[in-house]
DNA sequence: TCCGCGCCCCGGCCGC
DNA sequence: TGCGGCCGGGGCGCG
């Protein structure tokens, strides 16, 4: 599942090979054909297929930011700029290959829903093996009101003052922690796997109210949460369920996880506590985690 | 107006 | 081996 360091690894895997190339045809996928023939909007958002295609073409790849989980591709035509903003969901996968024959692993070769050709003769590719993936096309990023709301990026400067800040939001007082750090306006990207990290080793109970946390143990998670999003940039992520890189390489985080889908606790050897906090599924020691 | 809940979108995969 | 049911990020509708 792509979380920060999952999308983060997208980003700097794609940079290279797509800066300046030059739009030129996009295909859609029968299944995407089909969603929006039934008035779904399977993967692509906000338009339709036939207005996307013919508005995409001849846009030239600036460059590639990440915001929270969103991609944002800046792209530029006869010097107007807008964007093309991709969420990778749960299985959405980018890759720049000669052909599709480069999608070595069949199961993402066989659900290739979008594919634009570049002028060089490349193609960019997002397969989606579930279809639960976002693209979108934005003349200004203010223009798509879930960018608006995003809290701080983890390694921005002033993140630990602006995530304290969010913590101290009335609405969330009484609410259980792990919830509030997964909120995307509280901090950018933690989802559930990090957060379920983050508070492991923070020794934090997952349900604890944020009331009932110091001021030093806050920011205590703060700098767990940046480690292990860190941890999971330079593993090149973690790719439980379907992650792949830009080069369908497969991260190594999913092995340095200590809670997070584990059956006993690594640090006291007792059974691992499930439940449902905020709606997800949640692992955590009740012995190590207070 | 805000909140919480259930539902929906899907296909891989687990368990019977 | 076959098949029904579960899982999950995020948006939406409803009460």
């Amino acid at each position: 599942m792509p979380e920060l360091p999952e999308v983060e690894h997208v980003k700097r895997g794609l940079e290279p090979y797509i800066i300046g190339e030059k739009i030129v045809a996009v295909i859609f996928s029968e299944k995407v054909h089909q969603s929006h023939s039934l008035g779904k909007q399977a993967i692509l958002k906000g338009m339709s297929i036939e207005q996307f295609t013919l508005l995409i073409i001849d846009y030239t790849i600036k460059g590639i930011e990440r915001r929270s989980k969103y991609l944002l591709f800046e792209i530029e035509k006869e010097s107007e700029s807008s964007f093309l903003l991709s969420h990778l969901g749960m299985t959405g996968a980018w890759f720049v290959i000669d052909s599709l024959d480069g999608i070595t692993e069949s199961k993402f070769r066989s659900h290739v829903h979008v594919i634009f050709e570049f002028e060089s003769g490349r193609m960019l590719v997002y397969s989606d093996i579930r279809r639960f993936g976002e693209l979108r096309f934005l003349n200004e990023l203010t223009d798509h009101s879930p960018l608006n709301g995003i809290g701080p990026e983890p390694f921005d400067e002033n993140a630990e003052e602006r995530f304290l800040a969010g913590l101290n939001v009335p609405k969330f007082h009484r609410k259980p922690i792990k919830e509030v750090i997964m909120n995307h306006q509280v901090i950018a990207g933690c989802g559930n796997i990090y957060a379920t990290e983050a508070l492991f080793r923070c020794k934090v109970h997952p349900k604890r109210s944020v009331v009932r946390m110091s001021m030093k143990k806050k920011t205590e998670l703060f700098h767990h949460i940046v480690d292990v999003l860190q941890e999971g940039i330079d593993a090149g992520g973690s790719s439980i369920s379907d992650y792949r890189n830009v080069n369908g390489e497969a991260g190594g985080m999913q092995h340095r996880l200590r809670m997070y889908g584990r059956k006993t606790c690594p640090a006291c050897g007792s059974i691992v506590k499930q439940a449902v906090i905020g709606g997800r599924n949640s692992h955590y020691c009740v012995k190590c985690q207070r």
